[in-house]
RNA sequence: GGGGGGAUUCCCGAGCGGUCAAAGGGACCAGACUGUAAAUCUGGUGGCUCAGCCUUCGCAGGUUCGAAUCCUGCUCCCCCCA
């Protein structure tokens, strides 16, 4: 088999960080029969986002190229509760929400996967094991190997918590692999420790050895970090258009390189303006994630409308006026947007709030309701009610 | 089992008897500017009937005119030695 078309190595290794041991995954490709790729996802929290579909992306090159996609999805894993970090607060999740994740998830990986080429197993089905075998797979590592895991070490150094489920963690991944028979797996450069201690755990149980297959991590929108749904900075697949495609017009230039090569599998183009190619890349993945050409198109224009030109959007929802003469504009903010009182009052004094497009000032705390109703009321850049009602 | 360290406002992190609603950074919000919800700059970020008042510094008490700061007990966390 050649590295040239869409099946062999060299398609099917551009831009991985990773690709170990060296050749392997070549050779696997010689035997010639479809391979068990493995992916897994802790259904911990119920949204796949831009980030996570760089991994979905590779695989769906897989399965294009004729391989299989073993999904799995942790429901064990979350179940047990992963303690990482500092966060012992983290709740343990019930079973039915993360049966309820697990649906979510599987499904917002289908807006890249090709479901018939995919298969959805749960590690429930063997990680509830007795301590016995457990112990036999707690054996396969020693703790200097796993302290070597840059995490680990760095925390460990710093003499931050570690604890032992934690620890456990790439060893019940690995045994994952020993369950499903993995070939490939794949998972961002955080993984690449897990992957490859998963080949140890595999090597010890008899069974092949998985080549190790990371993807470079893609910024959030911050620019800055990893995009991570904790973090704030992410794009979820199953956002509306309209955010979809403002979050993505908010990523610094700089990481559009990024985006464009992990999400889309090109370069910017150079003959193009930063915000025209930034433009383009907002609506192409508003278009295959928002609902298609039109979506996109409508939501580009909902962004030119408010933040190009400054207008209101097309549709404002209406907002009912308290009875009485005057209205007490603190009170109406902070019940119309879930504010405060004084963050009303501070967004007042700021000049952050208009009334068809005129800004009230602090001076403006008791308005006539006359002079309020029919208006058009703005909190902030984007927070928008038509009022209306009031006393007649 | 023994010893040590720690719990502060959304997060990190200063404060160590009054001048503390509490430094600084992050995050977020607003304003200016702009090709953008980028960058940059400025301001803001406990609540309220807002030139004042009220509630916050793990929990419960105590000392004091006055405590986030001192004392006692409790809870939780971390590290080290065994």
């Amino acid at each position: 088999m050649s590295g040239r078309g869409t099946s062999g190595a060299d398609f099917l290794l551009r831009n991985v960080e990773n690709a170990l041991p060296e050749g392997e995954l070549e050779r696997k490709l010689e035997e010639g029969r479809p391979l068990r790729v493995k992916l897994g996802l802790d259904p911990t929290a119920p949204d796949i986002h831009l980030g996570h579909t760089v991994v979905l992306r590779k695989l769906r090159a897989f399965q294009d190229a004729g391989h299989v996609v073993v999904l799995i999805v942790g429901d064990y894993t979350a179940r047990v509760g992963d303690p990482s970090g500092r966060s012992t607060a983290r709740p343990q999740l019930d079973p039915e929400e993360i049966d309820r994740n697990a649906d979510t998830y599987r499904q917002q990986a289908f807006t890249v996967l090709d479901p018939d080429r995919t298969e959805v197993v749960h590690n429930g089905e063997w990680l509830d094991m007795k301590a016995e075998e457990l112990f036999r797979l707690a054996r396969t590592a020693t703790v200097a190997q796993l302290l070597e895991r840059d995490d680990f070490a760095a925390r460990f150094a710093a003499g931050s918590p570690i604890s032992v489920l934690e620890l456990l963690y790439p060893l019940l991944q690995g045994y994952d692999s020993v369950a499903v028979r993995a070939d490939v797996e794949l998972g961002g450069t955080d993984q690449l420790f897990n992957l490859l201690l998963a080949r140890q755990v595999q090597q010890a149980y008899g069974v092949p050895q998985q080549v190790a297959i990371t993807m470079p991590l893609l910024p959030g929108t911050d620019g800055v970090r990893r995009m991570s749904k904790s973090e704030g900075n992410y794009v979820g697949v199953t956002e509306p258009p309209e955010e979809i495609f403002g979050k993505l017009m908010s990523i610094p230039d700089d990481v559009m390189p990024a985006y464009y090569r992990l999400l889309l599998d090109r370069d910017v183009d150079p003959a193009l303006p930063p915000v025209e190619a930034k433009r383009a890349l907002a609506r192409e993945l508003t278009a295959h994630f928002g609902g298609g050409e039109e979506a996109a198109r409508a939501a580009e224009a909902h962004f030119d409308r408010l933040h190009v030109e400054h207008e209101a959007p097309e549709e404002v929802e209406d907002a009912m006026l308290p009875e009485g003469e005057t209205v007490h504009l603190p009170a109406l903010i902070a019940d119309l947007f879930g504010l405060s009182r004084s963050e009303a009052r501070r967004l007042l004094s700021q000049g952050g709030v208009k009334l068809d497009g005129e800004p009230l000032s602090d001076s403006d705390l008791d308005v006539p309701a006359e002079r309020l109703r029919d208006r058009l009321l703005q909190v902030g850049r984007r927070r928008f009610k038509r009022l209306r009602g009031g006393p007649s």
